[in-house]
DNA sequence: ACCGGTGCTCTCTAT
DNA sequence: GAGCACCGGT
């Protein structure tokens, strides 16, 4: 990669976890791990500490593996998993689960590797056959596939769709107008929160509505029931209910119970700190054996890292394991192989501050290092200048690779500023965003075809493609199918039969001949719901090839870039083929047996059979594991530091990873620790966990920032510095203030700068090199705290700034309150 | 039915 | 600063 290029790392998921394997460890940026041992030691156990080789040789039943930051539990699962194969334990009769597809790849080829009698001049050795090692949600989406029939819930079958959270928005969204709810007022966002909330701790909308008292939860567990009825009419399923229907197999069906039970000998979960409760319950009844016997569990994780609460995590899964498991075995590893002293014992004082915690002792036998770089900026823009600076410095002063930096931030919102100062300074990046190659509006129109196909019930896909592109099916029909279908009980797609075949009411003869053209077309592709119709596509490449073409797509996008003539429409016509390229990869790699040997009417034999030698699926199955693959991509699978760029991503993706060199950007109040923990302890020590988990990626090098003023809802406010840096040990620390002076302390709480303003903080008293009289800046705008005089406000102090055509500024004028101006017609005087 | 413009709202993390 | 609902012109 040469510098000065972005590089678009889309993170396109193909066959997520099957077989995906570089020709060399090197290429995925793994250390080859085996080292020469002595003669006659197992080389496994080699090169580990002894309670490394304590929780490797583990025999049966639980244990308990506390692993503190980069004290090496990746290398323990993976020497675990080797060693129960060495041990004679048929590799497909392991299942160990990570919290991404990318870790699980990486774990499946560190597997491989190391069972590998690959001499010098070998390819690099593949896992043993049959192995699962997967993400939580992969593995319930297979299974679910196996067993939903089971479950007996109308509507649901096996080609299910898995809604992602713009599906269900969308969908929720139609709910609450329908019910007559102003969606202001319930917002689509909060009560799918809600929802999720009682999925994760497995309580149905039926049990819900039975626990609802007041008004609020009432009309929550309505729209609840009424998400659930059509989204099961769509023969969709969430995110959720992927955790939630899976136990619910598990739980009410022996037969399915039995045929994972009894498949799966060995469980390994990682970072178990963040599994909620369904995850919790999907585990034990794997692990639970037959005969009485001890479970064969083992889980690693730390408490100090759990940073998903508010995604349902629960850390007393982690921190009650021996409760659940009694007899469980505990090993702790608290020796880090990552990072300097001073990262280490920075970290360590940092999470000290959380109150609810059981203390690990950190330690590492590395050199002290570097201090702890703390870097106070003036604004973001100058924020993102000094940590392009400080990673120039990493690589010429300790020849460091692009790929061995990373930038975390607490939302993603903050990628934007980085993002162009590296532009203009050709600094190659990498954003770590897998989902938004698949959030592209043209990517989303090919699977939206490609989803309605694979099922024809999936209303929400049905909605963005039936008029895309404009075929003459406008609002005003689609409203009248609609009335109709749902009156009917019909599903939106039966509507438009009925309607193109002239039978509804109220339809145009235009619109009845579109809407034929377009279930023509779909027909062609399904070869009319049988799928092995005569005109039918052989592959999937073939078939996402000619929906493209077919449905007017490419046409479409092909018209908007001629007129345009811009590189952004060029781009969506590539997208398209980059669908079909995935598609391909897809098919390549796509290993059928991790689905068959799912079936629960297997036995022993035919697993080891179908393994051997799996058919090739048919087309239908091969689109629904293509989609599933795609609903399924999470962010933190598109880091991949052999690209030689600089990878930025969120505190959340950074979780275990690491990187020679490591900038933390926007650590202030209100960002990180995030608003929305200020009035809980328990969040606020989540946030606390948070930046512990970012500091502890850094291998050597470590860049703290903040900014002093910040965009904000497009207007530059003043901030106040993260509380989270006077926790740090000063004796670590080199603090560089470039912003010329934080006025007041940083334990009031006033991210709302109109309201901070008002209780007259010396904070807000303009710092005169900022706020000089009259200063105004590039923009013809003036600086935060220029003082200003109203002919009817009278004086006041500049708190924000607009840019734009219309700039604005939010001025405070004291007893009038705070006031927010068009500069181009205020009266202003600048004093 | 479609398209472009304007004005409004809400703004975290993510499988 | 983006996504959207709404409106008016074609």
């Amino acid at each position: 990669m040469a510098d000065g290029s972005a590089v678009e790392n889309s993170g396109r998921m193909t066959a997520d976890d099957f077989n995906p394997f570089p020709d060399s460890l090197e290429e995925l940026g793994i250390e080859p791990e085996s080292q020469p041992a002595p003669q006659g030691e197992d080389p496994l156990l080699a090169d580990l500490t002894p309670p490394q080789r304590e929780a490797v040789v583990f025999g049966d039943g639980a244990l308990l593996v506390l692993a503190g930051p980069g004290s090496g539990k990746t290398r323990v699962i993976t020497r675990r998993i080797a060693h129960l194969v060495n041990r004679g334990v048929p590799p497909w009769q392991i299942c160990a689960v990570t919290f991404t597809n990318k870790a699980a790849g990486e774990m499946r080829a560190r597997v491989g590797q190391l069972l590998g009698t690959a001499g010098p001049d070998a390819v690099a050795p593949e896992p043993p056959r049959g192995l699962i090692v997967s993400t939580f949600h992969s593995l319930c989406a297979r299974l679910l596939r196996r067993h939903v029939d089971l479950l007996e819930i109308p509507g649901l079958t096996p080609t299910y769709a898995i809604y992602d959270m713009t599906d269900q928005r969308s969908l929720m969204k139609r709910i609450i107008k329908n019910a007559g709810l102003e969606t202001g007022t319930w917002s689509p966002r909060n009560v799918l929160g809600a929802i999720s909330t009682a999925k994760n701790e497995l309580m149905d909308a039926k049990q819900y509505a039975q626990n609802a008292g007041d008004f609020y939860t009432r009309t929550i567990a309505k729209l609840y029931e009424n998400y659930e009825r059509d989204i099961r009419r769509a023969n969709a399923v969430d995110f959720d209910d992927l955790l939630m229907l899976t136990v619910r197999v598990l739980a009410t069906s022996e037969e399915a119970r039995l045929s994972v039970s009894g498949r799966f000998k060995h469980l390994l979960i990682d970072e178990y700190q963040d599994t909620n409760r369904a995850q919790f319950v999907i585990a034990s009844l794997i692990a639970q054996r037959e005969d009485g016997s001890r479970p064969n569990i083992c889980v690693v994780g730390d408490p100090d890292q759990s940073i998903y609460g508010w995604r349902g995590a629960d850390i007393s899964n982690i921190l009650e394991f021996e409760k659940h498991y009694p007899g469980a075995s505990v090993v702790k590893l608290g020796q880090s192989f990552r990072s300097t002293q001073k990262i280490i014992q920075t970290a360590d004082e940092l999470i000290r501050h959380n109150t609810q915690r059981k203390h690990k002792d950190l330690y590492t036998e590395r050199p002290e290092g570097d201090a702890i770089n703390v870097t106070h900026c003036i604004d973001e823009r100058h924020e993102a200048q000094i940590v392009g600076a400080w990673l120039r410095e990493k690589r010429d002063k300790h020849d460091l690779a692009w790929g061995e930096m990373a930038i975390f931030y607490r939302t993603n919102a903050l990628s934007r500023t980085l993002e162009d100062e590296m532009r203009v300074t050709g600094m190659p990046y990498v954003i770590a965003r897998g989902t938004a190659f698949y959030e592209r509006g043209e990517v989303k129109d090919v699977l939206a075809y490609l989803r309605v196909v694979a099922n024809p019930s999936d209303d929400v896909s049905l909605r963005r493609i039936v008029n895309k592109p404009t075929r003459g099916v406008g609002a005003t029909t689609l409203t009248r199918i609609d009335m109709l279908a749902t009156q009917r009980g019909m599903t939106l797609m039966e509507g438009l039969v009925e309607a193109a075949q002239g039978k509804v009411e109220g339809v145009s003869p235009r619109a009845v001949k579109a809407l034929d053209r377009f279930l023509t077309i779909m027909g062609n592709w399904t070869g009319e719901g049988s799928f092995m119709g005569a005109d039918i596509s052989s592959s999937l490449s073939e078939l996402v090839d000619r929906v493209i073409t077919e449905s007017g797509l490419e046409t479409h996008y092909q018209k908007l870039a001629d007129k345009h003539a811009e590189a952004v429409d060029e781009d969506k016509v590539e997208n398209l083929y980059e669908v079909v390229a995935g598609a391909k990869q897809f098919e390549r790699e796509y290993d059928a047996s991790a689905d068959m040997t799912m079936d629960p009417s297997l036995g022993n034999d035919e697993i080891e059979a179908t393994i051997d030698e799996a058919p090739a699926p048919p087309l239908l199955a091969m689109l629904r594991a293509y989609l599933e693959s795609v609903s399924l991509v999470a962010d933190a699978d598109a880091v991949d530091p052999t690209q030689g760029a600089v990878t930025l991503m969120t505190l959340h993706a950074a979780k275990g990873l690491e990187f020679p060199a490591v900038a933390i950007v926007g650590m202030e109040e209100g960002l990180l620790p995030h608003s929305r923990s200020r009035d809980s302890s328990s969040e606020l020590e989540e946030e606390r966990r948070l930046l512990f988990v970012g500091v502890t990626r850094a291998e050597d090098h470590l860049l703290l920032t903040n900014a002093r003023t910040r965009t904000h809802h497009g207007m530059s406010e003043r901030t106040i510095k993260s509380q989270f840096f006077d926790e740090l040990p000063p004796a670590h620390v080199e603090i560089n203030d470039l912003a010329g002076g934080w006025g007041g302390g940083t334990s009031q709480s006033g991210w709302d700068t109109g309201k901070a303003i008002d209780d007259g903080e010396q904070r807000f008293v303009p710092d005169p090199e900022f706020a000089s009289p009259g200063d105004l800046d590039a923009d013809g705008l003036p600086a935060i705290g220029t003082r200003v005089r109203h002919p009817q406000f009278g004086d006041g102090v500049v708190v924000a700034v607009v840019r734009g055509m219309d700039a604005k500024a939010k001025i405070d004028f004291g007893r009038v309150g705070v006031k927010t101006l068009i500069l181009r017609y205020a009266r202003l005087e600048f004093l």
